[in-house]
DNA sequence: AGCTATTGATAATC
DNA sequence: TGATTATCAATAGCT
């Protein structure tokens, strides 16, 4: 029975995913989620939740704990009707208000963006070492190698000696010809390359495939207000 | 020495948390988790989301993407626009509100941390990159070398050579005590054929790139010094 | 605040 | 949309 079994979940980058039919499923998913854990916040810790989600195609998604509506409701119905009822005094008062805020906001949207940008380069950062690690594993300490490693290292180096040689013989013939090899460019050189580190590959360790089956306790569906699209 | 595993994550129903003590501590965990998750909705979907969790202890938490604000704020503001002082609701949404700029001045201060560590980071990263193409020009193509570079590269291969050799030998002897050489790769090439440690020349040490080149600039060493079989 | 063993969430796939 | 599975990610219980 040779099944093909699927690639099961792959990490994946937190970025805007593009493809939208992904990016429903993943919205879709996601939100179950998010309300979810949410929801289970709420019991576990006895605490009040709301939660609202501006879907990209505009609709509205919300979730509360006891109960979104009545806030929510007020919110979804804004200035249709009473809007003119504010007195002056207050409206003022409001403005005032609402303008230190945008201000903070302004600050926070700003600061947010540097963090991310900052935060991606981090990650960068962090994938890098990883990369590193995982390609130039024959820079450690030659004492730390096994075997396969080993034969690898010596396969390497031979085609190393190679290239080397070549090169040297290029450099060479080149000063003969010019009297400098000062002016050499390399355009004469041997296009072999070195040996490509990344082709170094550790060997593959799998895991085994124990997996053991879980099932969903009872649906938490209390306080989920959808919009549906 | 035995390590002790700890019993891991263990199941846990979902009900009121009554051991205060606890119960702290996994609102503080799955509070972070909730934002986080809500955070990578945001970014995955490019979808607006708001957040806002009133703790037992009274204490309001918030987020929102981009940033809680202009959402929460929309939702907070047709009510008090209307007087509704002796509404319960309206009470609780003043008190939200306040509560949300405090946490915005909270959410300014831990950013301005955050984005001073994160860059850092990513200064970090920069010198990374410098330092990498410094020491690590022997990752292009020998064909790109200058004369200095390959002289380093010759000496980078001398002691490389050197420590493979020894520990080619190290691998046999003990392979030779232990009878179970053969069970590790039947085709290998005997490694002490090539990697003799009788040419082992004395030490050098790699990465000394104070080497000068100007008084020695004998081409064809490089021919006897990367000759290993 | 850190650390693991587990459970829980979910990306890829059908 | 819903089900399945292989992985990745969150976190319960301890220290």
């Amino acid at each position: 029975m040779a099944k093909r079994p699927s690639m099961g979940r792959q990490k994946i980058k937190i970025e805007k995913i593009e493809i939208k039919n992904h990016l429903q499923v993943t919205f879709s998913k996601r939100r179950s989620g998010l309300f979810k854990k949410a929801s289970e916040l709420c019991i576990l810790c006895g605490v009040e939740v709301a939660i609202i989600v501006f879907s990209p195609a505009g609709k509205v998604f919300s979730f509360g704990h006891p109960n979104v509506d009545p806030i929510i409701d007020r919110f979804l119905v804004p200035r249709s009707r009473h809007h003119h009822a504010a007195n002056a005094t207050a409206h003022l008062v409001e403005a005032h208000r609402s303008a230190a805020v945008r201000e903070m906001n302004l600050q926070l949207t700003q600061m947010t963006a540097e963090t991310e940008i900052e935060r991606k380069r981090g990650e960068a950062l962090d994938e890098m070492r990883k990369e590193r690690r995982r390609r130039c594993w024959w820079e450690a300490p030659v004492s730390e190698l096994r075997l396969p490693e080993l034969e690898q290292l010596r396969d390497a180096m031979d085609e190393l000696k190679k290239n080397v040689a070549a090169q040297a013989e290029s450099i060479m013939a080149a000063a003969v010809n010019t009297s400098t090899f000062l002016a050499m460019n390399g355009t004469a050189a041997p296009a072999a390359g070195i040996f490509d580190p990344s082709e170094a590959k550790p060997p593959r360790i799998m895991g085994s495939n124990t997996h053991n089956h879980h099932h969903h306790h009872a649906l938490h569906d209390f306080g989920y207000d959808l919009a549906f699209s």
